[in-house]
DNA sequence: TACCGATAGTTGTATGTGCAAACAAAAATA
DNA sequence: TATTTTTGTTTGCACATACAACTATCGGTA
């Protein structure tokens, strides 16, 4: 009974499954592992790996918009809209409106946590590196994102 | 201005940023692109790619338990409870208690849409292949795989 | 037999994310 | 100039997921 059939035809090695030969299930659970390092690592000055991203490109960025914030984290624009209201309660960032348009703009305090922002990452950094593979790394990361941008178009 | 600093070191193409260098960036952006497509296939009869992987588990092997479901999906127990109580909803699967254990079954209906399952993953398979190149697919798949079980056991 | 630690599962709560709809402002067209 | 369309942003709602705390059961030990 159970799966023989399906596992003797996917399954190599014991811990595989008939969904480790699916990408949509593996690209998601190596997200949540490797977002549940990102979130320790930057969850030790309050914030998630998303909202650090983001305050990184807005101190690099000055002014920037919503939809640009959008295009450059690959986030819809209203999660964007809820990530920025986050990082504003926490006063890492301000909003300006004009027009139909919003600017983000980092304080004062949003530029004076990026040195422990760059730690956080780097920490990260090591920690999948170590787990992974330094060489391996690299080279993934690499065609992940490629694969993402190509399906980002998609749809 | 703007990021020319950061920008002249990371970026080759003009899509890139200082972003698309971060495993924990790609790997979650790569996720999201992916999961709407899942999300697109499988919705059209309801259900979500991981109930739709869940309910396959589950007709494979008729009284698996929840801690099982957890190691074979990769999810936390709680998230596989919430899961069995959405297919239990819609009649797709039956809880039975034995002792402290749960046996989960799918149903004659949960039984009958699998044909309707298959079809979605292969749809869901054909439209990710068409937009990455389908031998990138494979290796990437299995990488991506490999990857997030290495990182499964760093925590 | 009676207690205690370990194990399995569920629930309360919180959070990131997205879709669809609403809204506001700009641009295009008549 | 007036009206329509398009664009940018925000809100209402829903959902998958996780952590921590709680409950229930099993297994071992005194």
């Amino acid at each position: 009974m159970k799966n023989e059939k399906i596992d003797a035809v996917v399954c190599e090695e014991k811990s595989a499954t008939r969904f480790s030969a699916c990408l949509l299930f593996s690209a998601n659970a190596l997200a949540r592992a490797i977002t549940a390092i990102g979130d320790e690592e930057f969850g030790r000055f309050g914030l998630c790996y998303s909202h650090a991203y983001m305050l990184c490109e807005v101190v690099a960025q000055p002014g920037i918009t919503p939809s640009e914030l959008s295009e450059t984290l690959y986030l819809t624009p209203s999660t964007i809209t809820r990530l920025v209201e986050k990082l504003e309660q926490k006063h890492y960032v301000r909003r300006e409106s004009e027009g139909k348009r919003t600017l983000i703009y980092a304080t004062a305090e949003g530029e004076a946590i990026q040195p422990e922002i760059a730690q956080a990452w780097e920490r990260v950094g090591t920690r999948y590196s170590d787990a992974i593979g330094k060489n391996d790394v690299c080279q993934l990361t690499q065609q992940v994102f490629k694969a993402a941008k190509s399906l980002g178009k998609e749809s």
